[in-house]
Parts: C-alpha cells; structure tokens; sequence
DNA sequence: CGGTATAATGATAGCGCTATCATTACGTAA
DNA sequence: TTACGTAATGATAGCGCTATCATTATACCG
C-alpha cells in the first residue's frame, strides 16, 4: 500500500500537499497539483481512512442502533435503513448497523429505533461518553437527543374514522399484544375516533394478538366468533391484517363484503393480498432520510433541535365497503 | 475523553500494562491489574477504535457490498443481511453496508451479492489493492474468492419436477426479464426438468416479466389467453408467482384447481398469500452466516478456498394439485 | 524597485493506540 | 550464593494521516 509519502517523493513535494490536493485542491497551484495527481496516479494511490480519522476525528461513519430484539428482516427496519443509506451515500457517509453497545464508537454519530423508553436514557448516556450526537426515530423530550416519530395516534384516528365514513358502527380493533411504543397509542387513536363519532368504545371489542399472520389469524377467528355483528376491522399492522383476511375468507365471509378490514404500515405487505388492504402508510423511508440528514446537520455543528411527528397518510384501497349507501 | 496515558499516569504504570490489562489480561500480574482496573473504571476510560485499527491494521468492521441497483428493501437482501449479522455480532466485528466502491477501505473484508459477471473482477481488483479478502454469494472460478451460491439449476428442476409428478404435462414458466445470474439458471433447470420426463420444452411457454406484482399478473393473464391448457405455472420468483395468483382469481379460476402455481425463494411471501404458494426456499439467511464465517476464518489465516452450492429445499404447501388421481 | 498582502508550500507535532524489543523482577536449581 | 530461565513491565517507535503554524514564493501597488 502506497502512502502519502510515497507519493511526495515521486511527485518532488512534502506529503502535506499531496494532503491537499485530495482534500483541498483549490489550495495548491494548477501545475504542482498536476505533479502531484500524476504520481498519484502512477502509485495507485489508495487513502488510509483509519489513519484519516485518528488525525481529523472525524470517520465517516454512522451508526445505526437497532437492538438485537428487533428482527432484521423486518420490512420496517429496511425501509427505515434504506431511507438512511440513500441519504448517507450522497453525503459520503458510510453507515453500520449494531445490534448492540459495546465499548466501541466507530461512528460519527449514532441513529437509533426501536427502544424502549428507558432504554433511550442509556442509549443516550452512551453516546454522551462518546461525545457523538444522538438521533432517534421516536420521541423523547431529552433536549440532546434529535427525533422525528410518526403520530401513531394520529394514523390509527384516521383510518378508524374512515371506517366510520363509510357507515361501520360495530367495529373491533386487533393489536399487538407487545408493548410496543405505539400499542398504546394506536389503540388511543382507535378509542378516540369513536368517541369523536358518539360511540362508546367500550362496546367495540380490542383483542390482543401477537404481531405475525398467526396472530392476526387467530384474533379474526375470535372476533368473528364472539362478535359476529362486527362489520368493520382496525388491524394495528398490515402483518395482522393479512392473517385476519385469511381468517375471513377461512370462515366462508368476503373482504370487503361481510367485513371490512383495515390495516396500519403501508410497507408492502398491503400489495400482496387481495384484496389489497386499505391502511396508512408510515413513511419510514422519508423518516429514515431526515434522521440522517439531521445527524449530519448536527456533525456540522447545527444547533437547533428537530423533534417532529409525522401523521401517515391514508391509502385506500380495496378492503372497506360503504354501508348503507 | 481519557486516554490510556491518563489511566497509566493514575495507575502508576505504563500506557502499554493499561493496553495489557485490556488486550491480554494474562500477561499481567494480579495485583497490577488490579490497580489498574481500577484507574480504568474510575477515569471511566473508552478505547479509541480507530487509534487501535490504526496500530493494530484491524478494525473489526466487514463491508457487505450491495450494489446500489439492488433495493436493500427486498427480502433477499434482509434475509442475507440477517444472516450475516448474527454471525458477526457473534465474533464482535460490526459491519457496515456498501452500495457503491469509492476510495475508501474502511472494513478487514468484504462480503457481496448481487454481482453481475463483469462486476466480480472490479470489485476483486478493488479488494485486492486493498489487501482485504472477498466472499461472495454468487459463483466465480477466482480462485481467490470464496463463493457460496444457490444452486438454482437445481432448485428450478426440483420444483419442476414436483409439478411433473402431480401429473401436471402443460407448464408454462414465468421468468423475471432481466439478465440475473439466476435467469438462465432457472430457465434451465426448468427445461432440464421437461427433458427428463420426456416432455419437449419448445412446447411449454417461457414468459418474460419484471419482478414484481404487476409483472407477474400480465405475464399470468397472458398465459390464461394464448395457453389456456396450462395447467402448471413456474414463477421464477415468489413475487410473480404472487402477482400470478391475482391474475388467476381475477380470471375467475381456482388455485390449486384449475391452475397450479409454483414459485421460488421462499423468504416470506409464500406465507403471505392464500392459498400458500409451494416454492422452493432459498436459504440465504444460511447462506449469509456461512459466508460471515467464512470470511472470518481467512481474516483468522485460513488458506483453503471455500466453494460452495447449496440446492434449496422444497416447501410444499397449497397451490399444487394432484392430477388425474 | 521596495514594500506589503496574499498565495503556495513546508516542517513539525501529534491523533491514541499497539508491536517490538529491551529491561527488570522473580523464582528455581545447582 | 550464583546462574539462568521465565514472568512482568517498560521505552521507543511507529501506524498514515491532518492541524497548526512557519516559511517562502508570487502578485500587486505606488
């Protein structure tokens, strides 16, 4: 491997110009700089970055904390992680993905999802060792930490509320049976739709079930035992709905005829059953690229704090009927 | 931030008994060690990774190259991902997602996927005038780099045959129309397949689709108009086959009944869709931790090549009917 | 032409760690 | 006790780059 010093000796200069004319060409005259780039060439230069980064602290690295509860294959965090990566690679950034902490900080900065409220505290005492800013899909009202989350309330009102437009009364709502930091919130979003429109939620059964096909599959099964008269469905994700859909047309019913059901994600899962399900759409990916770009805005030194809350947005599609039209 | 001086000076030792105590404990005497990891934990003192890379030539971060034309969004991709990941958070390496080769060679080695040809020898080029090994999922008859593939000749013939054994003599197979390593792979397994039973492939229809839904449901339509005596279907991908089932029901005909479907991949799709899909399951989680093991055994000095094919296994599920029983 | 401002280049000193080799302390056996 | 092997520790010199400050070349002006 050639170094720059390599390079200097061939090109008749110190190695501190052979710095600058990969890192700030302007600053060194046309003709030394074509010296200098013509032995770079020649030598097949290929930079050190680990030597880069003890000297400029800065590694051009991000690094994005997904704990190792959270599956990878999950079309959440792809999307998410996708959204990031474009980002970063227009800026040059490269980014990795930790599972956990360990005394390592290779990174610049850190992006993180998935955690649980206390766990942000700790997450947030690591980065703070490290000296490195703290971004996060989620929200907290620590005044250090960055974040930008989707308005799960919000989303889950809607999408319930269209569920009302179109005449559904008797209405059940499948949720994930985890505690996850929208369970409750999608749940609030779903009581208080019905409020809205008069109707006592608590006449409107909320059945737990673990958050797979399975799960959504199951749940079905009991609504449309014990609440046979629903004829709406809120799924608190799309992976529910899918398994519900199969319930239904399982029990001999149609979507939309007899029931209408309604999802929550918009990730992709909603285009592959048919009917493709009508939901609301998370905009992880949009959500992914902000992060990143306020993570870089902050590593060049911007002060101001983001805490955003995105409301998702509608997508109908096939799976809701119009009563009483 | 401390540095190992400042625990040394604390300590009254050495910075390199602090770099002992934390490298290799064993060479250090108890008593020592102690006093210094106390200094440690009292100065609160984090290890400098990149300082360490720099001195050590490791730094403990594979690079897994996708090429920025493969959405990291598509369940092969995370499904590889995943793999991988446990694998290396096992053997505390990190590792960082690359979508394009620039200067930089941030990582011990490289993992990659999703290579065409003519691309292995730039990215080998790359690796190698950076003295880092390379695996690849794929294959290649470089001798230095390890591959592992899917057999997909095999797969496609295996999934073909099990149409051929349910009686199924009119198959049709729909093939994604761009130029994958695996295209022609499967194509090929599937006339291998006609051959062997003694069927003439010119006589079976090989359609060409994107990859995706849509994609699927036209080349579906199209068979049900210009074959309608087909009564097996090959997708060469999970996906199609998922759009192809659309174009079957929206034709008002049955799966498994009037129209048996197969697919390839299974990484998840299969379960999506009603009637399940009988497909063949790529395993590239597996696939992912062999090559994150194996590309950690030559950092460890390994010299023995690995090549490797993998015939994935059949799923069988509900979209195949049993003929003239 | 001399003086001053500015552009261009260079010398030096690290960044924080580990590899290497040298040294010292210690234990054991003759 | 002395000699010697081993255990424990240390001094030093980088790893390959950039930040900083110093110096030298060049441009411009009256």
């Amino acid at each position: 491997m050639m170094r720059l010093e390599d390079v200097a000796k061939l090109a008749g200069v110190s190695t501190i110009t052979v710095s600058r004319v990969i890192n700030s060409p302007e600053l060194v005259k046309p003709a030394t700089r074509e010296k200098v780039e013509h032995a770079l060439a020649e030598l097949n230069y290929v930079q050190n970055p680990v030597a880069r980064a003890l000297a400029s602290n800065r590694i051009g690295i991000i690094a994005v904390y997904i704990p190792a509860s959270i599956d990878l294959t999950n079309p959440f965090v792809m999307h998410f992680v996708a959204g990031i990566s474009e980002v970063l690679s227009r800026h040059v950034y490269s980014f990795l993905i930790r599972r956990e902490l360990n005394t390592e900080h290779l990174c610049d900065g850190y992006i993180a999802t998935g955690l649980l409220k206390d766990e942000v505290g700790v997450l947030y005492q690591y980065t703070k060792e490290r000296s490195r800013p703290l971004v996060l899909f989620g929200h907290t009202d620590h005044p250090d930490i960055d974040c930008i989350d989707v308005d799960n309330v919000a989303g889950a009102r809607k999408i319930t509320q269209l569920l009302l437009e179109n005449g559904h009364r008797a209405i059940a709502m499948i949720n994930v049976d985890e505690d996850k930091d929208y369970t409750a919130d999608r749940a609030l979003g779903f009581t208080r739709a019905l409020e809205t429109a008069g109707i006592d939620p608590a006449g409107c059964p909320q059945i737990s079930a673990q958050n797979n096909v399975d799960g959504g599959y199951l749940a079905m099964k009991r609504i449309l035992m014990e609440h046979p008269g629903c004829t709406g469905v809120f799924c608190a994700t799309d992976t529910l709905a899918i398994g519900a859909a199969n319930a239904v047309v399982k029990a001999g019913k149609k979507i939309p005829a007899d029931v209408s059901l309604v999802g929550f994600d918009g990730l992709g899962h909603d285009l592959l059953v048919r009917p493709n399900v009508t939901t609301v759409h998370q905009p992880v990916y949009e959500i992914g690229m902000r992060l990143a770009e306020t993570l870089i805005a902050r590593l060049n030194g911007e002060k101001k704090r983001v805490k955003a809350l995105v409301e998702p947005d509608l997508i109908e599609r096939e799976s809701v009927l119009r009563l009483g039209a």
